[in-house]
RNA sequence: GGGCCGGUAGCUCAGCUUGGUUGGAGCGUUCGGCUGAUAACCGAAAGGUCGCCGGUUCAAAUCCGGCCCGGCCCA
């Protein structure tokens, strides 16, 4: 009888899988439609499970979809899912109990450890789909695309293809983001991505390097990572800036002048003397004393070059922290790596994949780039050369899945030149809707770097680069289908290959110009770069045309430097048009738990979507998850919060609807005969009713006009508000009472009132729908679609509510303002004079001098008299002298607020006691009925009242009959005793007194 | 260090674009009332330096400047 809204789901799901109601509303739209609009999902990664963040977004998805249906588009809203990359890599390393990619590769193999990622993201695969299931996404899973399918890799080499032929893909020798531990360099999205920043402690180090022609003069220099000064080449220090030759001791040390003071504060050195000032630019092509070519003979050959170990000037260089005088490691670091290429200066990169010092290095030999420090800082020592070290903690990025230092280093990579296609990228961008502003300026403001674009990754599980290389002329070749592979393959692969390592590595292909074997580069893709893929990838040629670029699409704003930014970078590569594949990206703010803290596994407050929606309904999460803030904001979800108002909003459009059904199959309404125009021609519309529906018109224009605006919060609030506040809260108590009666003369009048509550509470269902899919379907199967089955199978085949303007009434929207405003006025009034609310009283008087308030109310004074109680009422512009006079014998009680006083005649003769006490009583009647668990429709035989004392009794006896009809009984006995009848007395209290019902 | 967002009742949030009587809602609390759709509802009460400081103005939560705190992004 209640909502419970478990049970509900459950048992909606059952009949959406049993009637395939979402397979045939795909079918349907894709056939009967006004059009479509184009969209992709944004597959979610297989190595996690679902959390209440990726339930947010899966909802704006769905409440579009089931929306944009309801008005009469196809959209193909296709599920999918990214396979591979280096986070399913990491989940499996953990699975198989591995450290690193060394040891997977000699102790698991490449075939296995693929077998075991293709398992993982079956395993979490199945956890997503259960989630949709539960949630109620609407999202076609026969339909989904994989990643990692040849039939999609093949169509993602596409855009490689493009680059290719655009000069867009090339090779190069880069400074790039390492990570040591996963043993591949990253993008620079993936370096600035969440979470990757960490409070790390490193050394902090103050150095000195002498000048080569001068005996005491020496740069100082400070930095986080010693290690660098193995690879360092020059110096740099700002062009513009004034710095100072400061006398320490024997020593004159250089450094920028505005930091001399803080710099020997925090060296703790007093005894100090700025003797000279100079510029920058003086020291451009000064040599230095480079102190460690004894320990790395490669430094000590280098040093011969003229431009190695000599200050240069950058305006980089940040005069506002530590000396102004930065050493430069090209092959460590990325403004180093500039500054050398700018001067045609060598690149000193002596690294295995191991981030190891190779040969090269000398004396570091085999020592791991971060352990170098030590030794560093050490020489420095025996040199003289180290004026202070001490640890610093400071952020530092790390690498976003395992958490290690990344190392800057210059390898050889792949790299889409995106730097030369920045000017169409970011005309694409502007070009986009956001919604909101501030997603837009950081995803523009990111776009602006126009970094090229690092997609190699040395790793095993993803796409390979197709590019084959021959082993003896060095020319290159991109194979772009498996067809292509296949023919020019030197053996035949054997049929069932598939497009991964380690298989495709062993395809050897011949040499168009000398006719030796080609190897393919042993590079996979970013991950990135494959769902990045995904609009021409997943589609046929058709549908790319067709949907692409898409109408709308929703992600995390975490994606402004992963998918959003993959998408487009791809979409402009692939089109050589300044287009994006997406007309409108609405960047969702990320969600949190209810203090405001980041879901974590640390923290152990991950709320799983499967688990939650265990105890927890998903129309209830669905609607918190868009009622609670705008989807731009980060939002804190409160386990606590769903019981409150988002199942109270519910649980009244539940019970609304019940309140309904009940009534109106009491008085066998048909909604094929009783409609909206049946009931206006038949001049059964009341002030209520038209008021109503205007109301309506209101609700459904804001509605979507919110949705529209990606506004999901304030859509919920409309809707919110009109089911609480204009159904629940005033509409159904202004014509309860019309209800609660048999009598066949004002049948019509009853059919009219369901009819317009048919047409408002099944609108509110459609409305509600792509929010609330549940409660909506088993309100419409149980209700609308039981008294009407021409209606469609199921309530996603309903056409959205259209405004209808004709509909409106704003002169009467405003009369009714004014109308509670009176009424609530009367309710405060009657609690001041200590009389209830079910007591009737002969008369209340208003007056307000505008006479606007008094027309408004006078049009309204059937409604008026209803529900403030009272048998007349008058709308004056003055108050009238006898009201005047009789307030002071209390004959009336008052109430003013601003420009309107209320009157109420408190005095009440015997007729209006009598009926006050018959509807005390009644009160207590109803409320026994219910305990006893009849129906509201259930007729009684009799209703027995006991213990009244005479004077009541002689008040109330005329009344008996109207008792009856208002409690559904035949009869109702009055008795002075309880013995008089034989039945089972309760008791109940009424006022001071006890008095004695009994039902028979 | 730079950029962006936020700071309004115990909690969750409106209001700020376009300055204007005593700054709102919901939840929660207290008291009273009402209730045959409702876990609802109604009346009243308690609860606010609208982050802080300054400026513009007859008038600032709202506009401007500076600062503090929190978050995110980037160095």
């Amino acid at each position: 009888m209640d909502y419970r809204p478990l049970e509900v789901e459950k048992e909606i799901r059952e009949f959406w899988k049993q009637n395939r109601i979402k397979e045939k509303l795909m079918e349907y739209r894709e056939k009967s439609n006004v059009g479509f609009t184009g969209w992709v999902e944004g597959p979610p990664t297989l190595n996690g499970i679902p959390h209440v963040g990726h339930a947010r977004g899966r909802i704006m998805k769905d409440l579009r979809f089931r929306w944009k249906t309801m008005q009469g588009y196809f959209m193909p809203f296709w599920a999918g899912w990214d396979c591979q990359g280096l986070p399913v890599e990491l989940e499996v390393e953990k699975l198989l109990g591995v450290k690193n990619k060394r040891e997977l590769v000699e102790r698991v193999g490449e075939e296995r450890f693929i077998e075991e990622c293709k398992k993982t993201i079956m395993r979490y695969h199945k956890e997503w789909v259960e989630a949709d299931e539960k949630l109620g996404i609407f999202i076609d899973q026969n339909k989904a695309y994989w990643t990692y399918l040849d039939n999609y890799i093949e169509r993602e080499w596409q855009y490689l293809k493009r680059a290719w032929e655009q000069g867009l893909l090339e090779e190069g020798y880069y400074v790039v983001a390492y990570c040591p531990g996963c043993q591949t360099s990253l993008s620079s999205a993936e370096v600035g991505y969440e979470g990757s920043y960490k409070e790390v402690e490193d050394p902090s180090l103050y150095f000195k390097f002498k000048l080569a022609e001068s005996l005491d003069e020496y740069f100082l220099v400070w930095t986080t990572m010693p290690f660098t000064l193995v690879t360092d080449l020059m110096l740099a220090v700002h062009p513009e800036a004034e710095y100072a030759k400061v006398k320490v001791g024997e020593e004159k040390w250089i450094l920028v002048k505005s930091r001399v003071e803080p710099v020997m504060q925090e060296l703790e050195i007093e005894n100090y003397e700025v003797t000279e000032t100079v510029t920058g630019k003086s020291f451009e092509g000064v040599k230095y004393d480079y102190p460690f070519k004894d320990l790395i003979p490669k430094q000590a050959e280098l040093d011969t070059h003229p431009l190695v170990h000599r200050v240069v000037c950058e305006d980089f260089v940040d005069v506002n922290t530590a000396t102004g005088v930065v050493h430069l490691s090209p092959g460590n670091g990325e403004e180093d790596f500039y500054a050398a290429q700018k001067r045609n200066a060598p690149v000193f990169a002596p690294f295995d994949d191991e981030v190891r010092f190779t040969a090269e290095a000398g004396v570091f030999s085999g020592v791991f780039a971060r352990d170098a420090d030590a030794i560093v800082i050490e020489e420095l020592r025996k040199r003289g050369l180290l004026v202070e070290v001490k640890p610093v903690r400071h952020e530092y990025p790390t690498c976003w899945r395992s958490h290690h230092k990344l190392v800057w280093l210059a390898r050889r990579e792949y790299f889409l030149r995106t730097d030369k296609i920045n000017d169409k990228v970011l005309k694409a961008a502007e070009k986009v809707e956001y919604f909101f502003e501030a997603p837009k300026n950081r995803f523009i403001a990111f776009l602006k770097e126009g970094k090229p674009w690092c997609i190699s990754r040395e790793r095993v599980w993803g796409a390979p680069i197709p590019i084959w290389v021959c082993e003896n002329c060095g020319n290159k070749t991109l194979i772009a289908s498996k067809k292509e592979l296949v023919e020019k393959a030197v053996e035949k692969p054997p049929v069932n290959f598939e497009l991964h390592k380690p298989w495709i590595d062993r395809i050897k292909i011949k040499c168009e110009k000398c006719g030796s074997i080609m190897h393919r580069e042993p590079f996979v893709l970013d991950t990135w770069h494959n769902s990045g893929a995904s609009p021409y990838a997943r589609f046929t040629d058709e549908e790319f045309t067709k949907y692409v670029p898409v109408d709308f699409l929703t992600e995390g704003i975490d994606q402004t430097r992963g998918w959003a930014n993959s998408l487009l970078l791809e979409h402009v590569i692939l089109t050589g048009k300044a287009e994006a594949p997406y007309k409108a990206f609405l960047f969702q703010g990320l969600t949190q738990d209810a203090k405001g803290r980041k879901m974590s596994k640390s923290l152990g407050n991950i709320i799983e979507v499967n688990k939650l929606l265990e105890k927890a309904s998903a129309d209830v999460c669905r609607f918190y998850l868009m009622r609670k803030c705008s989807p731009i904001e980060f939002m804190n979800f409160d386990l606590n919060e769903l019981s409150r108002r988002p199942y109270q909003v519910l649980a009244t459009v539940y019970h609304l609807n019940r309140f309904f059904v009940q009534n109106a199959e009491y008085d066998n309404f048909d909604p094929q005969k009783h409609t909206l125009e049946w009931a206006r021609n038949s001049g059964q519309l009341k002030k209520p009713d038209l008021w109503l529906l205007s109301k309506l018109q209101k609700t459904i224009n804001e509605y979507t006009r919110m949705l529209e605006k990606c506004e999901f919060n304030v859509a919920m609030a409309e809707l919110e508000n009109f089911v609480l506040e204009v159904v629940s809260r005033l509409y159904v108590p202004m014509i309860r009472k019309e209800l609660w009666t048999d009598d066949p003369e004002t049948l019509d009048r009853r059919l009219a009132i369901y009819a317009t509550l048919w047409h408002v509470l099944k609108t509110v269902v459609l409305l509600f729908n792509p929010v609330t899919p549940f409660l909506s379907e088993a309100l419409y199967q149980k209700i609308y679609k039981r008294l009407d089955s021409t209606l469609p199978e199921s309530v996603n085949f309903e056409s959205w509510p259209q405004y209808d303007a004709k509909m409106r009434n704003a002169k009467l929207e405003d009369n009714f303002e004014t109308l509670m405003r009176c009424v609530s006025m009367v309710y405060s009034a009657r609690q001041t004079a200590k009389i209830k609310r079910r007591w009737p009283l002969r008369k209340a008087v208003v007056v307000s001098a505008d006479k606007e308030t008094c027309k408004a109310l006078e049009e309204l004074n059937e409604v008026f008299i209803e529900l403030a109680n009272v048998k007349e009422a008058e709308y004056l512009t003055e108050t009238p002298e006898t009201i005047k006079n009789e307030i002071k014998s209390g004959r009336w009680t008052c109430n003013t607020e601003k420009d309107v006083s209320v009157f109420l005649d408190v005095h009440r003769d015997e007729k209006l006691l009598g009926e006050g006490l018959m509807r005390d009583i009644a009160r207590r009647v109803q409320s026994l009925r219910k305990e006893l668990g009849f129906m509201p429709t259930d007729m009684l035989n009799n209703v027995h009242i006991a213990e009244l004392d005479e004077e009541n009794k002689r008040l109330l006896q005329p009344y008996a009959k109207e008792m009856a009809e208002l409690v559904r009984a035949k009869n109702v006995q009055l008795h002075t005793n309880r013995d008089e009848v034989n039945a089972e007395w309760h008791e109940y209290q009424l006022d001071e007194k006890k008095i004695y019902v009994a039902i028979s």
